[in-house]
DNA sequence: ATGAAAGCGCTAACAG
DNA sequence: CTGTTAGCGCTTTCAT
């Protein structure tokens, strides 16, 4: 019985033409609502392709119409709070506007991320949203797209002055505001721990940490700066390196939650009490920030609202092919949240 | 400059085989590289296309062949390192196996469930992998699929007999071990948080809950069984329920890892020791279990592994339309890990 | 308000 | 090894 249904063949608009006695031309207007069509033979044809299982292939639709109402989005780490945060919005407008979303995840891998954007634009999708890798600093596997002017929004992940949209926030500000917070709680030896400064998120930070510091007359030390993936393993590293340094550090700016937390307890674990020893802030306020001890003082913004706007964006992008707006940037809003990790 | 590319009329194969005078199926076998054209012509083609930026067009291509080499997934929460990982794991299976990844979320409503599912039907995804949400207690909607044979594989979610391919882990065992391991550290009064039991998994991890509790000679008592939906509101909610309680537990088993730490800490609050004055084993070894202290004893399995078995037992189904072997159960390994929240 | 006809870009059966 | 032909299922002029 099933197996009978599985050879079933699939109804088209011919089918039901024929059955009605009318033309394809008026199955097809009838389907799509157009004005055109009489009350009676939309009500007529309605009722027979629901009552066959009657299914509109978009496969020929979009051929015909040379569009595949998908966006695509390249992920540089699934695993990472923010970015499915991101994804949850991003999921939410799409799939709203009758979008469909097609993933692709780059793994912070350079050549995934070619990969995928290559695969993407062959798939003809209509707009794509990328977080870049951190080793990402050549973007001329993005050229097909700009150059047709599809639209591409960057996400957290604003790389230079590159054509297309970027969503961000301010992250000189933050890693300013971050590091100001250190040195108002009295450091006097404020360290940062950040991710790849090929990144300009992380660069913006970095300047954002450096100018405060300046600004209270403290030198930015070398020794002080620690460029890292964030991954588990470079976090070990890091605190194998700052547990050897003559002078320990009295504070620390950890550009990740996950990675913030992380080092608290292996700090721990060489006895060093957060925070009377060492004060940390952390950055994005993950789950994970409220639920360590202490609870980690980190920068908030909303990444599902980031996904939301940068989804938007695209959105209304589409169909625009004049030069004009097609590179911008959009700053969303963060703040600093205190807890007490940097409390004593 | 840009203008003018973005109004570039796209490259077909017509137009590469008037070029090189040569019909359009020689066009399209050189390009998919079939035996029968010679070296030369081939290479002449490959050469030309190269040169002149042609793009397969997969809408045509698709339509021609009736196929589409898309997966569909459907998350019931992408605010979750299981599902999350899992994702992982299909997206590296899918794409390694140049099939597309078109993703929803349910976000735990049964109806975006249903939306998802009939878009991908109707979108006419060659598979489908889905975790169901809490409240999918009916599956009607995945008719469509079963009748065709379409492949569907749910993970980490099996729903009684429902035709499809699960890929699980013993649950039953897991919380057989689990509430087995907090009476073996002395535990008299045991109590379970568990998710929806519409939910098969959660059902069976109940199941072993209790026999576990039988086997030992204790009873079963209701107000020991808390079902919820593991959100944080929730769990706050149970920690109200539970310190209003006659008699405390001195054991829990909670569904989540995150719901886990997230009742460590609620429970700290008022007081209450872990692992002194209760042991709690949690479910899933996410990072978080490690970062809390004390780090929660767990039920530790793949996600990424169980994400990529989902996919690559999809990819093996496709093109079957026998009614063998469309449905079976795929059983994971799942261990007990214990750390400090279980030892004292 | 409806129909006829052309065609989106590709593939496949058949012929040679 | 290559060409001819027909068509996948839909939309869209242009008629009427």
């Amino acid at each position: 019985m099933f197996v009978q249904d599985a050879n079933k063949k699939e109804i088209t608009i011919r089918d039901l033409a024929k059955k009605l006695n009318v033309s394809t031309s008026t199955i097809s207007r009838a389907l799509r609502d157009e004005p055109s069509i009489s009350k009676q033979t939309k009500q007529k044809i309605l009722n027979l392709a629901e009552e066959v299982g009657y299914r509109y292939n978009y496969l020929a639709g979009n051929l015909r119409q040379q569009k595949t109402t998908t966006i695509g989005v390249i992920a540089n780490n699934l695993n990472n709070h923010f970015i499915t945060s991101a994804l949850v919005g991003i999921e939410k407008v799409v799939s709203d506007a009758k979008y469909d979303l097609l993933i692709g995840h780059s793994c912070e891998t350079g050549e995934k991320e070619i990969v995928h954007v290559r695969n993407f634009f062959r798939k003809r999708v209509d707009g794509l949203i990328i977080s870049l890798t951190g080793r990402t600093s050549n973007l001329s596997h993005l050229n097909p797209f700009i150059e047709r002017r599809i639209p591409v929004v960057f996400i957290e992940s604003a790389n230079g002055n590159s054509k297309g949209i970027k969503v961000i926030i301010d992250n000189y500000k933050a890693g300013f505001d971050a590091t100001t917070h250190l040195i108002n709680q009295g450091c006097k030896r404020v360290m940062i721990i950040t991710g790849s400064l090929k990144r300009r998120i992380f660069a913006d930070r970095l300047k954002g940490y450096k100018d405060a510091l300046q600004q209270r007359n403290f030198a930015v030390l070398q020794e002080c700066v620690i460029e890292t993936d964030l991954s588990e393993k470079a976090i070990i590293l890091a605190v194998d390196k700052i547990l050897k340094m003559k002078f320990l550090p009295d504070g620390i700016f950890v550009n990740s939650d996950a990675a913030a937390a992380l080092l608290m307890k292996s700090l721990n674990k060489a006895g060093i009490k957060i925070p009377d020893d060492m004060v940390i802030v952390g950055f994005n306020n993950d789950p994970i920030s409220t639920l360590v001890k202490p609870q980690l003082s980190t920068i908030n913004y909303d990444a599902t609202e980031m996904g939301k706007v940068a989804a938007e964006t695209l959105l209304n992008q589409l169909g625009n092919t004049s030069d004009n707006n097609y590179s911008y940037t959009v700053v969303l809003p963060s703040e600093l949240i205190i807890r007490g990790s940097t409390l004593r």
